[in-house]
DNA sequence: AATGTTTGTGTCCTAGCGACACAATTAAGT
DNA sequence: ACTTAATTGTGTCGCTAGGACACAAACATT
């Protein structure tokens, strides 16, 4: 047995990173994705990923980073590893395994960039099924939204979906969208005190009726998660 | 640009498969480790694991079970994926990625097994610190033990570190020895009540008092989790 | 029969979300 | 200026499920 380690000696798995991303526009919650420009699954669409640069990538969540943000332009406010998926068949060039990560961002900061270009667009997710998708990529998608709403419930993750300034209006109507159902604006009000990972500004919105407090997430504070979902 | 998708195109990383195999004995969380019998780090303690067969394994899941039965010789009761680790630190070959599961065993299951192998043995996790570690796999094991001690709290998972009939007691205990603090012994009964999952039998075992009830799972039932953590 | 140990049940307390009423503000219309 | 509609923000009651704890039940040992 030799002792060098050549890698190419291994029958190693086509290996890409992919990513999705989400948003919430106009109360409905949207995907990336992108025309594929080429095979397989030429013309189709799919998630914005690609294979890792061992040259320019520290790590597999710099391959994410940097394919997001060749689409984007910006880095996504929030990124955490979603899943792997493997297998012989769901890849004509062989066995393939894609790590993908779940990314959220708030629509503001990159439509119009998004709007710019003609290979990525925001994807509403109850039109991912009539849309031709490469890869399984589909049911890629469906777990990850399932992630979302599950994370909706018990964090205060979906915040990543709201600009920099926001309101608790916007909040709950961003859960509301993710989760699919009412939430009282009165558990919104609760958690976002008892997270403590965000202060008001000194400044209100319009907002169609009374001046709407204005919050913002504080320097340098993790998410907080909560111990008991909101109720399914 | 060619079209014929030569997989040896692209400089793929390293991509291996390992798991994070625990279980509950004595009252103490052991995690499973391998004295790995080549370089990189040779003769240190190791997760099992390994490359990807790709004219063998259909998925990567396939890869993590093979690799646990070569030791075990079993397949674990449960298995879910924790977390792809990279890096171009990680492995002296190179840039390096790796899947890692998180599985579930029963110890009775294996005991026998394990006890005739000498390149595999049950690491209590208090102990893994002072051993001589392969890779980053001292902090793979921590990130699993708090997946682990998490899932404690919403889900009934742990059940799967005990044999196929077990009591209310072994399964207090075990939770006590996953979360490393006193539970209610109503709460595991309310649990076990309301999740449905399980089943009595017409047998009871002696405990040391009152003889207490057996318990099974059902066949064919999903792991249930709950809305509300236990208390941390 | 007495004691100790573990199992199982009943009950109260508590934290946190759901529901809802209502006050506070603001814009728009008359 | 007054009214109306809309939205924000507060107070409060109820419900649910876990925490705590008392106590009965069942078994072993002495």
């Amino acid at each position: 047995m030799t002792n060098h380690y050549d890698i190419t000696e291994y029958k190693n798995p086509l290996f890409t990173v992919d990513s999705v991303l989400f948003t919430v526009k106009n109360d409905a919650l949207k995907v990336l994705m992108v025309k594929r420009a080429n095979e397989p699954f030429k013309g189709r669409w799919g998630l914005p990923g690609g294979f890792v640069d061992v040259d320019i990538d520290d790590s597999v969540s710099m391959t994410a980073l940097r394919k997001l943000k060749e689409k984007t332009s910006v880095a996504p406010q929030y990124l955490e590893q979603l899943q792997t998926y493997s297998g012989i068949n769901r890849d004509p060039r062989g066995f393939s395994v894609t790590l993908v990560y779940f990314a959220l961002i708030a629509e503001a900061q990159v439509s119009t960039h998004i709007e710019t270009v003609d290979d990525a667009k925001w994807i509403d997710i109850d039109e991912v099924n009539n849309l031709p998708v490469a890869f399984d990529h589909k049911y890629i998608i469906e777990q990850a939204k399932a992630r979302l709403k599950q994370k909706a419930l018990y964090s205060m993750a979906p915040v990543y979906c709201l600009p920099a300034h926001f309101t608790v209006g916007q909040f709950k109507s961003v859960i509301e969208t993710i989760i699919g159902k009412p939430v009282q604006r009165k558990s919104i009000i609760r958690r976002i005190e008892a997270a403590d990972m965000f202060e008001t500004l000194d400044e209100k919105v319009k907002s169609g009726g009374r001046l709407a407090q204005l919050y913002k997430v504080k320097a340098g504070v993790d998410i907080v998660n909560f111990e008991r979902n909101l109720s399914v």
